[in-house]
DNA sequence: CATGAATGAGTTTTCATTCAT
DNA sequence: TATGAATGAAAACTCATTCAT
């Protein structure tokens, strides 16, 4: 009896495009095959979207800012300094597993991402601008924080954040979408292989 | 009167073809817009490549060769053994600085097939089979040799290897798909940072 | 309580109708802008008309009978022998006054009809009819009335009536479809010389 | 053998247009029936005709060209002045001869012209450069000429032409839209009255 | 070999109309 | 009576591919 803003099928329209864009990619999907699958019929989904392109976006938007929550600075102030991390290695190692997590239960979306961001203007564009106003930032306050501390080298703080995140970036990525398979210990000595690998390539020793 | 290989028109094909695939993906590029930049008849790219897809082939083919070639590991013996390199580090500075300039000469095609893998079963399938063949058994020889020397730390050489090659490729491809401006200098530093990096993280002190 | 004939939103529909197929025409304009610009929702039109088709009827029927109420002979007795117009030249001036008039106040109704009279035949054949018994006998009552009193020219009745027509016709719409910017004074002028146009055309000297 | 510019399956294509364009208007009209009719894919349309609208660009563009080539101030002084027309008379006889012929021919054209202008801004500012700069000029030309030899009453040239043109128009567009039946004799007859009726408007007696 | 007109199946998109609420 | 989500048929348009020249 609630005034729902998302109806039941365009729930399951946008499921449908998340399976076939993640599939066979946003060009090569068609809007007739997603209305297929989703039990619809084709202008019900331009019914909710105004053009193809517009459902990309609806896909897209939400998941960039879940991307990006963990690590809005009022959230993480109470996550990662007043929860009290001792260490950037720690700090690392709540951020993967955490990040781990979040690509795992949406490795379809990220593929999107991952594909569409490089196609897509605006997607990069914002991609860009929340990269900078929120994920940036918040690495910078950490990372400067345990370099007082002394626990990192003596990097440009800009080298040891690209470092960090590429390194991370990849291990996540290649883990969902190239080595997919492997079991929950696997993932784990995954984790901290990578953590202690990213603490040897820019911590103190 | 020789047998050419390619000819002119279908040079100016795959060229236009290498173009377009990068700026807007194999799946939304359309012959007519590549044959019209390559300046020949709709017609005239199916005469040298029966389908849209056997074009994107004969661009991804040679790309893999080219990949690997460096790893073959004939070519790789009197490179880097007979060279005699004198540690891992040494190894990875000539490695990346290889791969930087490779993907600097072959950005728009990497970009290719950085996209296409992810859909395109017989990329991957070729891709993973010239990884397992060349690429890695050459990693392997190179990473127990310098284990041997004891100048890497005790981890299982597939670990040493998957965060090498991470963190390589992620570097290259920021470098060449994302972080496209940056002077030779502010490039060199990078490859050095990275090479470091790696070092701290899979060197022994 | 009392039967309304047409309710709040009806009014509303056709109003908005009015404007959309004047502004667009009857097959470009879409039920779904109607509804917006109304305020309505989609589903609201089609509880009041069963068809677009229908609106369009609804819209046009009306006009038809507006557009002949002046020449049903019953009213126009009053109007033009009662009232003791003087002469065709008298007559003219009123008629074109009374039309001119008209069509400045329903000039998108009138644009409607003058386009889909070309495409709707029930319009057509309803327009031809009202012709036939109300407007055509009028004129040629009117006509042979001051051809007896010698005022026209010696011409078939059927001649003056559809030089006289054709001319106020085309005069009206250019004034209101085409040339339509123009101070009061200038359609004044505009009206006297059709109208001293038409006498000289088929005035007796 | 030689350099056609329209192919054979263009030309139907454009005669289907014409036709099915008259009949049922521009927007009404579906390329599919278009293509049905012409005996082509519909394909093949869009091939030679970017849009819908080309396509209704194609026929309307050559149409205004032939309306005002008898216009066009050079080959009109050969026919009129060289040729020495007698009288505004002679003059308005030839138009309409001239133009009733091509009316005759090119009736469904002038149907659709009739229609599209009302909607479609660029045939109306098109219609409008061709009227100012070719029609226009020319009327002004010749009205002035016969005003000077005492032919034409003292109203403003500008009223003069458009009561003219008005009646031609009106009188041409209801012949070929209207009363579409009717002999050679009547037609005749039919343009021999309304030239007398615009010289008893204009015209000194 | 090269051309480019033609194809037709497929794509995205529109829209009048229905119907459960 | 009014709503607006849903429909599905048809619209405009795209495109890889074929083939006569």
């Amino acid at each position: 009896m609630s005034k729902e803003r998302v109806t039941d099928k365009q729930q399951k329209i946008l499921e449908s495009a998340i399976d076939i864009f993640a599939e066979k990619g946003y060009a090569a999907a068609s809007t007739s095959e997603i209305a297929k699958r989703a039990g619809v019929a084709e202008g019900t989904i331009f019914r909710h979207y105004r053009t193809k392109h517009e459902l990309l976006t609806a896909i897209i938007g939400p998941l960039l800012m879940k991307m990006v929550s963990p690590f809005v600075i009022k959230d993480f102030k109470k996550e990662v300094f007043d929860k009290d991390y001792g260490s950037y290695e720690e700090f690392l190692r709540r951020l993967m597993e955490n990040r781990m997590k979040f690509a795992r239960s949406h490795a379809a979306l990220l593929k999107i991402l991952a594909q569409e961001i490089a196609f897509q203007p605006e997607i990069q564009s914002e991609f860009k601008k929340l990269f900078k106003e929120h994920i940036y930032p918040l690495f910078l306050k950490v990372v400067e924080h345990f370099k007082e501390k002394g626990e990192l080298k003596d990097l440009p703080s800009e080298t040891i954040i690209r470092l960090t995140i590429t390194t991370i970036v990849s291990t996540v990525l290649a883990r969902f979408l190239i080595l997919t398979e492997g079991t929950a210990e696997e993932e784990q000595r995954f984790l901290e292989d990578t953590v202690r690998f990213i603490m040897g390539g820019v911590g103190r020793v």
